[in-house]
Order: C-alpha cells, then sequence, then structure tokens
DNA sequence: GATTTACTACGATTTTTATCGTAGATTTGT
DNA sequence: ACAAATCTACGATAAAAATCGTAGTAAATC
C-alpha cells in the first residue's frame, strides 16, 4: 500500500498560485510569474520554487510541453475552499457560522440582487434537510 | 507625534490566545496555559513567551496583581474578526461575500431559528443602505 | 530557615515559509 | 556559429513563527 498524507492546505502563497490556475487552467511558471508581479513584485525562481514544492506536496501537477512544464491544480477548489474555510471558521469565530455570515455581510454587503439569491437558498435550506 | 504601526494581525496560536482572554476576560498566563493545554500540549514558558510578545506588539495589556501579571486583550474581537475575514474572503474566495456565505452556509447549516435571523438580517440590510 | 513550588525574563533553537542566486541546458536571434 | 534569452534544478539564505530550557527570584510549605 502506498503511504499518503492528509493534505495539508496550501499557505498564502500557495494559495495565490492555486486561484491563478483555477481561474485559468493549466500555466507555465512564466505564466504565473508575470501575472503574480502585476499585483506585487517577485523574481521569476521565487515562483519556480514555490511551485515545485507544491508538486511535491501533491497540490499541483505538471506535464512537459517542448522545454517548459505545464503545470495544473490537483486539487480542487471548492473542497481546498471548504476546509480553508473550516479552519477559519474555527479559528476565528469560535465555529459559529451565523456570526461570520452576518459580519461578512454587513461589512461586505452584496447587491440587492445578491441578497436575494441568498435569501433564496436559505429558504431552500429551510426546506431540505439535505444540503443541495 | 509618537509612533504607531498598523496593527498587524494575529498569528494562529496568538489568536487562541486572544479568543480565551475574549470570553473569560482578564487572565494569568497559568490561567491561559491550562486551557489550552487541554486542546493540544504544550510547555509554559511557550504560552509565557508568546504572551510577552503579543504585548511587545500591543495586542494584549497586563498589569501586576502581586507577583503575578494579568493579562487582557488589548484589541477589539470584532474589529480583529473584521480584519481576519477580510483578508480571508479576498484570498480564498476572491472577495465574494455571496460566494463565501453560502458555502459556508451549506457546510455548516445553522438550525433553523438561526436561519429565520439571517433571513431578517438579510432583509435588514435590503432595506437600509446604511449598514447598521 | 531550608526546600520545594510558582513566576518572570529572555536567549537560543527549531520549524515553517518565503525569497533568491547560480549553474547548466536548450532555444532563439543575429 | 556565437550571443542572448529562456527554462529548470536546487542549494542557500532570510524572515517569520513557534517552542523550549535555564537562570533568577519571590512565595509557600514543611
Amino acid at each position: 500500500m502506498t503511504k499518503s498524507k492528509t493534505q495539508s492546505s496550501p499557505t498564502a502563497s500557495e494559495l495565490s498560485i492555486l486561484q491563478l490556475l483555477w481561474k485559468e487552467g493549466p500555466l507555465s511558471v512564466r505564466d504565473v510569474h508575470d501575472a503574480l508581479a502585476q499585483n506585487k513584485p517577485v523574481v521569476y525562481t521565487t515562483v519556480l520554487k514555490t511551485m515545485q514544492v507544491m508538486l511535491e506536496r501533491g497540490m499541483l501537477n505538471r506535464e512537459s510541453e517542448g522545454r517548459k512544464h505545464i503545470y495544473r491544480a490537483a486539487i480542487e477548489q471548492s473542497k481546498t475552499q471548504d476546509k480553508l474555510l473550516d479552519t477559519f471558521l474555527n479559528k476565528t469565530f469560535g465555529g459559529s457560522a451565523k456570526k461570520m455570515v452576518m459580519r461578512a455581510l454587513g461589512k461586505h454587503t452584496p447587491d440587492k440582487e445578491e441578497l436575494e439569491e441568498l435569501k433564496a437558498y436559505i429558504e431552500s435550506l429551510e426546506n431540505n434537510q439535505s444540503n443541495l
């Protein structure tokens, strides 16, 4: 049987790379670097190294395309977000989703349309026991 | 004019200490240690050191009571939560409160009563432009 | 009053994360 | 073919966070 460690959560830097790959699809290191460098100066090999580490840790896959490597996210966005959310919720709001949600809505109030969607969603939760 | 650095966010360890102080009120290092040690083994001086650093960074205050020091949180719970939430929301959900909220509710669905409160809250947001 | 216990102070170390420089190989441009 | 640009590999270092050990002192207990 092959060993398999529990998937550790990505760090902040790693997450920024994952976000890109989730959004844009498979990218080269060059692509990732150029995108990240628009927000914050960072050296090419720093990004390269980080992505190599992520590969080792099973967060990314890659395939060769000529001399380049094309990387893709190896972990699902929704699962990763769920795990991070879970941790954050426990650490910061003592596990109370209600508290966190109210705070989030108060601070970053969505527009009317989104609020309606949310209400509808809550109503669907009230009916179905199962979470669609 | 006195220098004042922007309050940096607490790390995970620091946050666990703050949570205790926010909940229980001012405590000695011994109190904090004993409480934390129930979840995860930790040496007394580790907690002491952490709290000393937090004091330096302005996250905690303290006063002497006999030979002991009694520490209290120097930063507000709600402000701290807001800042952490903001960062988390941006890093993990690209800033979309709606996405995060729906995910949170799906995974940690509150009971019917809390859902009602949430709906009421959303309705109040829909009316007031100002965020109460 | 001698010994054990309870605290603080604080340096040192370890662990984790982030960052970078250099070497070597391949490709591209002149 | 030579030079410049582009990549990967990878060790080294730096920076940040977490952990711990030792020393010293005051208090409590025997």
